[in-house]
DNA sequence: CAATGAGCTTGATATGGATCAACTACAAAC
DNA sequence: GTTTGTAGTTGATCCATATCAAGCTCATTG
């Protein structure tokens, strides 16, 4: 009993550093930990939310990779995001009380459950809470700007460099190779989130390998040249 | 001296609806007032703040109209947004303390500046607007994915018509007329923030026009049919 | 082991929008 | 009133990516 309190207490979590704000002290902490509900487990395949679903909590990635997209009624579908560990889902359901996207884990895996009206409550009491809270928003907002400029104004080798790089970069922060990395998602889904389709992502990975920038094994990356990588996004800049 | 105060202050502010969140008593009213600095002025052209500077503030919209945009070393350039009177532009700069974007107005303008440490420490005292910000945060984030819905697989059609729906709603919302409108930037601008170049915008333009879904002469538009655009927009949809 | 099916690759062809180019409209400056 | 420049329109052509189609790979199931 006593164990799984322990385990499930954000400050003997080894995400803290992701997650939380740093340099909280004793009695911060204490009240932070009070944040999370419980832990949810998801099944690969499985949602953390549904658009429509009435919004109550923001999600913590403990483990696994999840997917978020957004369907229109005429069965359009958009990829908007893939995210983590330590990384945080549906902040898009605060504004209209209503999850407005599905959260699918593209893997079993495990997320935190953070009743929002608590963020808020601790968030007046913690003023570091209350700004890491701000600053996850608006790095969401950030990230989201950065899309539109990949899918306004970038062509589809630009695009998918940009993505693998990007992949990297997050699984290098959590302690993974920054040359290997395993797709969780199916071409499809890359190519939803880069506005392109399925045979054009296949395309441009066997064009990459191609130019001995990656190696590609199925769902395995191998990249090669990172530095061709960031040139193929940065045409024009010198390095 | 007193004219002056009460004419910047918040409780007084005739777009008091669309910045403040509703139900305020007196007192948290009196502390909502102390939220805005100054007011700036600025030209047609002139910017609210550029990328790289320190953020300090976000800006609410008195009046006018503004873009902003994202630049990159190598030059490509998107727009991220138009914002009109009563929306508030700085959020991208929370995350890492310094501004993401350009903000230039398109039209000369007034924006209230409101300096973040003090909506920080106001929000800890009043949760109604601790909970406002955060949904205002949150609208942003589900804008976003909108316009990621729209770059990722609309067409070029679709994609101006799904904006000029959005222009007039939001316009009407501010007591403007839901058929004609005033386009405040460039086909150029247009083009940037939908990902298509100002040619096409111009002949989707006149192939609206053509269907008589809309009249264009220069910048005024006068929308026909705002049925048809809404069919183009969901073309699979019943109505 | 064979059979099945989802995911992926690759080729051939089509097309929407980009690009290049010429011209027009209107506002600002002289 | 003429000139100048910026913004916008329209036409001709090109090309990147979509679309359509066939076959391959590998994991799962009977």
């Amino acid at each position: 009993m006593i164990k799984e309190t322990i385990k499930v207490a954000c400050s003997s979590c080894n995400l803290r550093e992701l997650c939380l704000p740093l340099g909280l002290d004793k009695e911060e902490m204490r009240k932070v930990d009070e944040l999370v509900a419980i832990r949810k487990m998801i099944k690969r395949g499985g949602s953390l939310f549904h658009a429509g679903e009435k919004f109550t909590s923001l999600y913590a990635i403990r483990s696994g990779f999840f997917k978020t997209c957004i369907t229109t009624e005429d069965g359009r579908d958009q990829v908007t995001g893939f995210q983590m560990a330590g990384e945080i889902i549906g902040l898009d359901g605060i504004v209209n009380d209503v999850h407005n996207c599905d959260a699918i884990a593209l893997e079993d895996a495990e997320a935190c459950v953070m009743p929002f009206d608590r963020i808020e409550e601790i968030s007046r009491e913690v003023t570091s809470l209350q700004h890491h809270v701000h600053k996850i928003m608006s790095r969401e907002i950030v990230r989201d700007h950065g899309v539109m400029l990949l899918l306004g104004s970038m062509r589809a080798e630009e695009r998918l460099a940009a993505f693998l790089l990007n992949l990297v970069h997050r699984l290098q922060a959590r302690g993974f190779s920054k040359s290997e990395l395993v797709l969780r998602m199916t071409r499809e889904e890359i190519g939803s989130y880069l506005g392109m389709k399925l045979e054009t992502v296949s395309r441009t990975f066997s064009k990459f390998a191609e130019d001995s920038v990656i190696e590609v094994k199925q769902r395995n990356i191998h990249i090669l040249d990172a530095e061709a990588l960031r040139r193929i996004v940065n045409p024009l800049q010198f390095h």
